[in-house]
DNA sequence: AGTACATATATGTAGGATGCATATACAATG
DNA sequence: CATTGTATATGCATCCTACATATATGTACT
């Protein structure tokens, strides 16, 4: 043993360690995952499978598999990626992927998004360490706000 | 004018210089505006219609009202605040909200995980701009990797 | 031949987050 | 008394995603 396989991993959820008070609140970006796969597409052609362990690289420790697959249905629906099926190799047939222009394109959109979002979670750590936001009063009128 | 109400600013989306065909394509996080709430009420006790313009000095330009509210009233029936309405002020009656221990804990859970995710981000741009990942073959059998 | 397992892709369903539209009400101002 | 700013809230539709489940092929082993 000690070798996993996918299947085993997915079955697999680790729920922190707060107990189950908190699960779910963890800081995740809607849609990661179209970017991740692009970002490794846009190096080499893959499919689904081998896919599901590039992404585990990442910090998505088990993607759910129904997610992976509809998701790359979605994006070869939107034009950003393009598949063939393989079937010259063993084993049952691969829907082997390949990113489109439109992808790359999409994909440095994204990049750049993701920098200004950056800058967010920047200001939120710089706040959330630091002192509480110092340009506060700003208008005597609505000086209404109760330190604690 | 030059001063404008958030009555105003909330009617503005711009499109980004991209056009129409890569609306929605932005890296935003996922419930986001449950910790800037937080983080908000930490140090100033406040109520909707101020955190919205609170929200707006963070990167969010314009947060749906509808949105904060239902978030707002979600939040304490979850219990990490909690509100009482305040009718001494001139207008309208003013929920204000305060953040409860429960409160901070999520808090704090929730930088913690920021940082997880920060690593994400880092091994993502390293990929973006730098090399393909470089620990490839690894198993010669599976070697079906089309270099682009 | 038969069984188990790894590989490989896919759908159905449900719940949660969120955008947009809309409704309501109070107070100040002219 | 009409308009604007302040303030809170709900309904609806859509998107994203987790979970469960279905299906099929090839390989290894007995």
């Amino acid at each position: 043993m000690e070798e996993r396989s996918m299947n085993d991993e997915r079955r697999e959820r680790g729920s922190g360690p707060w107990g189950k008070e908190f699960r779910g609140v963890e800081a995740r970006p809607r849609n990661w995952l179209v970017p991740v796969i692009l970002l490794s597409l846009r190096d080499w052609n893959s499919y689904g499978y081998e896919l599901m362990e590039r992404a585990a690289k990442f910090g998505f420790e088990a993607i759910n598999p129904g997610t992976l697959y509809r998701t790359l249905r979605q994006m070869e629906k939107e034009g950003i990626v393009k598949s063939t099926w393989e079937t010259s190799k063993g084993g049952p047939a691969r829907r082997m992927y390949s990113i489109t222009d439109a992808g790359r394109a999409y994909l440095d959109f994204w990049a750049k998004s993701l920098e200004q979002y950056q800058q967010m979670m920047d200001t939120f750590f710089r706040m959330y360490t630091g002192r509480p936001m110092r340009d506060e009063p700003e208008d005597e009128e609505r000086g209404n706000k109760e330190r604690r």
